[in-house]
DNA sequence: CATTATAGTTAGCCCCTGCTAACTTGTCAA
DNA sequence: TTGACAAGTTAGCAGGGGCTAACTATAATG
């Protein structure tokens, strides 16, 4: 959980469903990222230790506010990423895919010139 | 060495190496990535299990032609990402190591369309 | 020839992050 | 009340890929 990714993916993974529905429990991680219940018990508690979730005691996940700042910049990476990735031509399930591995190893420099230049054309 | 990443950067190093010298050997390597010699012996092992490099009497390294193939993409990945974000405006050195990173994870659709978007427009 | 430095190997540790097996809890229906 | 299912946990395995310690083998140097 050092790697940024796994990391990531969990909290990334926490808000798109808590868009979706107001109460998000480790098995719905499980069931959308298609992992084991036990990887998700580590991977949220691991999480809740860097204080960027808390467990409620109906076991819904909460992002803190710093969970929430993380996960929405990823989420901001994997969709710009995506846009990007369509406007050259790409299809949007391979945009997307792409978009959900590149988005963890991307600095912000080139993050943020990636994003000025798609505002700048948009 | 499932992942692809860590195969890939050895068979860069190897070939970016070979360009320079015409002896490679793995204290090169070991050199070059920073990585301990037991981590390259073993790294190199499961290239050559993989026959994408071979290990002559005197310990040069040599690609084979599908060691050369794949490092060779690995390449113009890297290079083209690189310039890619250059013209984004993003500095060199950051530009470098974002497409060091990313070069590994990114599809050949993708890096298609990028490629032929740069083609394009230089 | 003896010494020393360099390249490489072997053995084994460590952390990450998936996994299964098996258990506990809590809820809900017969 | 009991049986069953669903959510979650604990314990421990696997494999990737770094690492150090300690060894071997070869080459260079006094």
């Amino acid at each position: 959980m050092d790697n940024r990714e796994s990391a990531e993916m969990y909290l990334e993974t926490i808000y798109i469903l808590s868009e979706k529905s107001n109460a998000v429990r480790k098995i719905d991680i499980s069931r959308y990222m298609g992992y084991a219940k036990p990887s998700v018990t580590r991977g949220i508690s691991l999480l809740e230790k860097r204080g960027l979730v808390t467990v409620d005691e109906n076991g819904n996940l909460l992002l803190t506010e710093s969970g929430l700042n993380e996960a929405k910049q990823i989420y901001d990476r994997h969709t710009t990423l995506t846009t990007m990735f369509i406007n050259l031509g790409v299809d949007e399930k391979t945009a997307a895919d792409d978009a959900c591995r590149i988005e963890h190893y991307i600095s912000d420099t080139t993050f943020n010139a990636i994003k000025a230049h798609l505002e700048k054309y948009k």
